[in-house]
DNA sequence: CTCTTGATTGCACACGTGTACGGACGAAGA
DNA sequence: TCTTCGTCCGTACACGTGTGCAATCAAGAG
């Protein structure tokens, strides 16, 4: 036992006696500091009710002077749980996706578990090599945001047997879960507001890569349309890409017309950001020539002139709702598939009684 | 030899029988597929030239068709690098935040590193967590974003060990490298722009929590003033805390004065966007009557009304920086302890000549 | 006084990978 | 034929932690 010990300590020695300061207490050191066993160390710092607490108590102050911190990483190895999740996003540069983040990020840290994070670009390329970063690090579950990647990938993300939770994207899949927004109902209630303001020309202007949210948001102003007797106007729907480049040029169409619209929906408030830019440069004025609407409710949203009438996304609390489901369904909990939440329309000053 | 393979394959089948579909192949199943041990696998795969040629292809072949991906984890408890960096900024919601983040995890992602986020929040308690966390992580790095936590627990980051970063934010110890902009040039240069159309009374809207940035800023302002020959009026310097809400209330202190400032040079440009939106609740007019001038150049700053002048900060690029600099050290190399950035003035319709 | 029981603790593994070392084998030279 | 050398592969560790099991010890019951 005594020349056991000392070959540890001689084995030990070696490596360390020119580079201690380089590597971080472990469990044996504690172990040999407080003369015990290492799963004595390992039990006392769980709380564990198998250790003597007097015991426990020195171990920890031990631990805590030698300003020990456990190993995830030698902890993930045999427990197989990494308490470690991938959230992958087109882009955190984009004001919706980095709220989102935000929210995942906060509820993970409040129940122990870190976060990959990991942007696509929608680049497949890049996205292979993420998925295969989450595979390699172990992660327990994944969150996706920002839409259309999930088609092209999650057959991949599947073969890691983890669970996965999509944000604002529907993905028919029986292993995938989602949070989502009304988009139909938002949408509706934003032309529905511009219906009631007198508007009968009311655009749309959409997103052209067809996400199931531009879809649904679509429908949403049709259906408020058709219930004022509004007939269907091709001509008044446009696309840009949910960026503000891409709705000055799109929204360009609709003004350039014979009889152009009184009142435009945007897809985001990103649209309605170029949409707006684009109006004034024309020498039109929001919103006595053209009251305009967005949908998200971006930080900016109250700070625009004129501030933005908007459809509210509670993007922060989507964000808990996934990482809070995403932890059930790890935990082996059974969970509700698809999660919805309202959203609620903003009537700010970018939309007024039709002149 | 035989027994002893089957007593492995026994010893797996216990628990894989019922669950092998919940367990990722590991090295060792692949080196029993391939009739070989796993270390020649695991040289196999790191295209060690101690392997035959066409062994080695085989069991590419093999791992590739078995979806087995190692696990980064036991890689990074036996070579004790993780691959892994942390990156902690006060919160992902911020649109300069975010842009960082996007440079820092994009070159990260280029070199085989994996990012995790932490938001603090500014929240102490929280700022402790997230260090531990990363401490228990055994990240191979650090990189800080918005300033002032790293005076609380640069020190606790110090017991890890391992490189850090900061981004804009100026920590004086040995140990820290960062990234900066030329804060001091950057607003010179916006004042002299407000000084050259003719202002005199030009007022500066900083940062109340006096971040190292802003100390900075308020000098190269008063540099500008001073080189003009414009005496100090510290009336026309009030404070906010670097978003919207804030500015209101801070440039009404401005607004009310007997002898208003006809232009205001602000900390950053969320500070402006609130400045501006105050100034119109007022019933004054942007540039007509008070010019603005923002700092940072984030992406709403040419779609507000009128677009802002402002002081272009390449936060992509700082992030992406901080990354490759980050990496240099972890790898052991010398690394120059400040990089700074130029900034540089984007003058648009924001700010005109005194009328 | 002996047996039983409960409270602590240590031993021996396992997790999945990387690597130093030695052994087997074939080819080439003496 | 024997030695030597290079190629290739397997054996035996190590990394730091968690956990089943056995061992030890003290105390109480009989």
């Amino acid at each position: 036992m005594l020349d056991k010990e000392a070959g540890k300590a001689a084995g030990a020695a070696q490596p360390a006696g020119q580079k201690r300061a380089l590597r971080q207490p472990s469990i044996k050191d504690i172990a040999r500091l407080a003369r015990v066993s290492h799963p004595t160390v390992s039990r006392a710092l769980q709380n564990s009710p198998l250790v003597n607490a007097q015991t426990a108590a020195k171990i920890r102050k031990i631990a805590d002077e030698a300003g020990y911190r456990a190993s995830a990483v030698a902890r993930g190895l045999v427990t197989r749980r990494t308490r470690t999740i991938g959230l992958v996003v087109t882009t955190v540069a984009d004001p919706f996706a980095s709220e989102v983040v935000c929210g995942v990020e906060e509820t993970a840290n409040d129940h122990g578990y870190s976060v990959f994070l990991a942007d696509s670009n929608a680049d497949p390329v890049r996205e292979k090599k993420v998925v295969q970063a989450f595979a390699e690090r172990r992660v327990d579950g994944i969150i996706v945001t920002s839409s259309r990647v999930g088609a092209l990938y999650l057959p991949l993300l599947a073969e890691m047997m983890v669970p996965i939770m999509l944000v604002n994207d529907q993905y028919p899949g029986a292993f995938v879960h989602s949070v989502m927004i009304s988009n139909f109902e938002g949408m509706r209630a934003a032309s529905e507001h511009l219906v009631g303001l007198g508007h009968r020309r009311i655009a749309y202007l959409g997103d052209k890569f067809g996400y199931a949210s531009d879809t649904e948001r679509v429908a949403g102003y049709r259906a408020a349309l058709d219930a004022a007797g509004i007939p269907a106007m091709p001509e008044l729907i446009v696309h840009g890409d949910g960026k503000p480049e891409a709705a000055m040029t799109a929204i360009e169409k609709l003004l350039t017309l014979a009889d152009p619209p009184t009142a435009v929906c945007c897809y985001n408030d990103m649209s309605a950001l170029g949409a707006m830019r684009q109006i004034r440069a024309r020498g039109l004025r929001v919103p006595e020539d053209i009251s305009v609407a967005g949908f998200d409710d971006l930080f900016f949203a109250s700070y625009t002139q004129p501030p933005l009438t908007t459809v509210r996304q509670p993007m922060r609390r989507m964000g808990q709702l996934a990482m809070e489901n995403l932890i059930k369904l790890m935990s082996g909990e059974e969970s509700v598939e698809q999660i919805k939440v309202d959203a609620e329309l903003i009537v700010r000053e970018s939309t007024t009684m039709r002149s």
